[in-house]
DNA sequence: ACAGTCGGGACACCCCGTTTGT
DNA sequence: ACAAACGGGGTGTCCCGACTGT
């Protein structure tokens, strides 16, 4: 719903009509692909990599992508779509907000992307950084779908009740968002899981302490 | 104290004596490369962009240092160590602990590092996580490091009654490390300082809140 | 028959079907590259040379060998082929074994090679001693290849009794390329062909008066 | 007596007086990089490898030698002079001239060479004949003193009757030379002293049967 | 349309033999 | 005798375009 669709130059809906080779072809390489440039980067992946992991000669790969850029731009968006789905998954829409924040959470903590190589934001954003704009921009489009989501729960919580009034949606999601991907970070240098876990726990005791609406309290001012 | 002090051969000690034109120049080839690494990662950057950098041809650089990595490693504890001089710049060591943690965010989030490209830590981490062992136990090592020095203020904090006995020192420090870290990241994507001047706010209330002893006040349990 | 044949991926037996553009190619830069390591050696010749031999560029060549040490070996393998293919021609198969002999030393002696640079053996023989094992192999399979048709020769002489029996064939055949191969030594560095010829003398003699068996008188013993 | 003196600058002569220190540094250079020469070729020993082996830096070795090429071939020189010391120990003077020769084939056979790699006129012969004519010259020197050596052992030994009249001096130097060096690049190849054993069989048969005078027996005209 | 072979240059890192200042 | 710097050249790999065949 949120993210991107992908919608790729013909028809092919998810479900009725059929796909042409090529455009198999095409989806092929950027799922051989994505797992790639995720881990090693874009200037560290190489075609010959590619190469081996699609089974393809370059002239295939480049007859479907003007350039390594443009690949790599897709496969991010394939990595980030994947990971997103887990990262959503189990969100029940009708539990309240603060428990919909923790389960997010949870799920980009305990769950392993299904794309090797961890957070692709992460991943991306320090070299997309410098001098590669068609990549930057994706990376940008994906933090902001997933800040908006995030904003989007707390708003919905805030109307119906659920969080307090005095929580800043997009503060709410910048801290959120930052804690666990500085966590993430930390654990991949520390080649553990500790730092994620205690961000996991301020989280959520944050989420519980000062978020949530105080079940028959009177809820203080500023607490936010 | 920090990092390491790459003390070479001759006698010279910090100050007193003079230093080699070997050793000079081995220094301002490491100063002149730090920005590069810490822009482009290690990949990204090429000998023809160092060579242009430092002034010196091939063979001059290769004089000094043996390889590409080991003139990125180099490299990197220096921009570590410029980046840690500011970022303690103004902790006065008399100041109650949560006073230093505020003091230690605010530089982290208003001082421009003196070398270009931000937070190596940050820049390294992904690289070097996949293949690039010397370069990596730098990275883990200032990482260490940083986080050292955090728990030993919130462990002097609590000993000398300027913090909570209810908080964890590690814990404390992974969440201000994380938080800014990953703030940092977003600020990047994003091209302006939201993000981690929000989460400045945030631990700014929070080292305020639930880590400073309460004046006067006892304790409640529980907190943290 | 002899070395190998490099057979390629493609059907194409020696003589029927086409043969692909690349199979031309890689030819070509065996063909142009082989009186280079011939004439320079291994260490001796370079890149540059290559190229301007074959009109190519580095991309062209190693798209068609991993490595100059492998274009080197099959390089090798033709300088030897044709060097071979001019060592037995007018070896006429009913001839009696001595004068096949013969012919084989005039042979050697008298026709200029067609790849430039003289012996392949004696040329790449002192430079693969010393740790470059893919050719070393290639250079002792050939010389195997020749002291085994001079053993041949010898061994089919003493059984259809145009040889003494007394004939050693492994002997022969030392004593026939060891001369050859150090008179053609030394006629390079005297840049005559006066050893050459010197040892053809010997040789023929030798082969007439100790092998050959004495027409219509019976042997003496010991002669060799 | 025979070969070349070496001799250097400074007065030294082989007994009274010193060496300047300039002097012995140089001696031990080349002692030092004529093994290297010999066993990697010109083209490959690199200054390194010099440097490691004398233990001087570039500096020290470019204050005595002019060029990589005058080094090697002063190291060539050394190397022969102690190969050639080798060769033509045990000949003893007063001995006829056919146990000169065979005692000459055995040194080459049986002693290990004191510089490592081997004969220097093979090793260098090859790569000498393209493009260094300095060292190329040197090579030529040392193979001719060989030769005249060989054909003074001859010529002494028809004068005195020990050798036939008919022995041409030329072609058994040739001979000899000729048949020894194959020899030798063939054990190379094949890394046992195979062929070495059965060339020297062979010479001792040929100088015992068709050069050395036959005891009270008359001379067959035309036998060499 | 699509897949694949082939070749092109540019550039990567590294090491070479050499000269210079001291 | 060394420390320092120099350029140029070493091999190998890069990404990509153009051509060839299905």
């Amino acid at each position: 719903m949120l993210i991107n669709d992908h919608s790729v130059s013909n028809s092919a809906g998810g479900s009725g009509r059929r796909m042409t080779k090529g455009e198999q072809t095409r989806r092929k390489i950027v799922a051989a692909a994505a797992p790639i440039f995720n881990q090693h980067g874009y200037e560290g992946s190489s075609l010959a990599e590619l190469m081996a992991a699609t089974g393809l000669q370059k002239g295939g790969i480049y007859r479907h992508f003007a350039s390594k850029e443009e690949l790599a731009a897709e496969a991010f968006d394939y990595t980030w779509k994947t990971a997103w789905e887990t990262r959503i998954r189990n969100i029940d829409e009708n539990s309240p907000a603060p428990e919909k924040l923790k389960q997010l959470v949870a799920n980009f903590v305990e769950r392993r992307a299904p794309v090797c190589g961890g957070c692709p934001i992460l991943n991306m954003a320090v070299e997309s950084d410098d001098g590669n704009p068609m990549l930057r921009e994706r990376v940008a489009k994906a933090l902001r779908s997933w800040m908006a989501f995030l904003q989007a729960i707390v708003k919905e919580g805030i109307e119906s009740g659920t969080m307090r009034v005095a929580a800043d949606p997009k503060t709410v999601a910048v801290l959120v968002v930052a804690s666990l991907e500085g966590a993430l970070m930390m654990s991949r240098i520390e080649r553990n899981h500790d730092s994620l876990r205690r961000v996991q726990g301020h989280l959520n005791r944050y989420i519980d302490n000062e978020l949530a609406a105080a079940a028959g309290a009177p809820e203080l001012a500023g607490v936010l």
